[in-house]
DNA sequence: CCCACCACGTCCGAAAACCGCGAGACATTC
DNA sequence: GAATGTCTCGCGGTTTTCGGACGTGGTGGG
């Protein structure tokens, strides 16, 4: 489980890149080391709103994500499940949001927890719905794991990066996939 | 849609055993002591469905089923036909159901009636088949004597608690069986 | 401030599948 | 020809499945 977070305005902003089973992945961190976001390349679009929504017009330059941040993603990809154990991640979100993503992170790797039953964790027992958007906007994938959260009747439902990159990572931390029903 | 229409709704549900010469055979009764299902130990799975259908999430819970019970179901074996004249028995299933249960009710020990003219006797003349889903939907058996049922041409075709069981009982209530052809 | 989004769930009605059957139409047997 | 065997279809009630219409809470954009 990453550590808490802030909210805080970063100075700048670090773009660097690195290479994954699913993909090339996004890294944004700022100046203090801290993770800012982490996404697919192919869905940048995606998280460049997101970037503009939280921190306006300062954009990510390229440059070198710490050494500290680019292992842990390597040594989750090779099968270590609590790598991002002492990774630091900010975000800029809103009161729910962060309930939400901070409840993402109590769910183990191998598990899984319905929409509803987050939505319950948080405190908000009717806002499946909302919890589900508050999942889409959140910026640091994987680490904060967004992928951990499926429909209540057990189908995947969806995924900022894709369903297969959903399916891909929670069969990757040993969770049964049960079969698309039609 | 013809829902269930619910009759008495039991507050509290008794699972019994007792041991009979066609094998362990469990008794459902409620806190009246009425009976509420009779079924063949090893088909409780098919029980339990019924079970789940008519009473929802209430479950059995081991207990003694009332003298009157137990001591009918061992005159019967004993040879006593008559042996549950006073058994009260309850059921939550349809009219439909209803009109065909009763119905069986009506067929005295020692002889056999076919699923053609039990359809006629509830008033749905070409509902044979209809006739014989309800027949397999008895949660009662032998009380209820659904094994008095056979088909048009003589043959059994068929019984919850399988052929076997069907043909030892009608043999038992002194029916002459025709001999299966093939 | 109001409004239109949604990585959901629940409910309800229609439609299809399911059968503990019978009758009728033929193909085989003696 | 009877008698027997398959096969096909229609039958009626019940259960299951499927799809579309809400309700929902929080957000970002006007």
């Amino acid at each position: 489980m990453p550590k808490p977070h802030e909210s805080s305005r970063p100075e700048r902003l670090i773009l660097d890149q690195i290479a994954t089973p699913v993909g090339e992945t996004l890294l944004v961190t700022d100046e203090t080391g801290a993770l800012r976001a982490l996404d697919f390349a192919d869905y940048e679009g995606r998280m460049l709103t997101l970037m503009r929504r939280h921190y306006g017009a300062l954009v990510a330059e390229p440059g070198r994500a710490p050494d500290k941040v680019r292992n842990s993603v390597e040594r989750y990809f090779a099968g270590e499940m609590d790598a991002f154990k002492g990774v630091v991640w900010k975000t800029n979100g809103t009161v729910f949001q962060r309930r939400v993503w901070e409840g993402l992170c109590t769910i183990p790797a191998g598990r899984t927890m319905s929409y509803r039953d987050l939505a319950q964790v948080v405190g908000s027992p009717k806002g499946m719905r909302a919890v589900g958007l508050a999942n889409g906007a959140n910026p640091v994938a994987i680490v904060v794991p967004c992928h951990r959260v499926i429909g209540a009747d057990g189908s995947l439902t969806g995924y900022g990066g894709g369903l297969p990159r959903k399916a891909w990572l929670l069969r990757h931390e040993g969770v049964e996939i049960a079969p698309p029903r039609t």
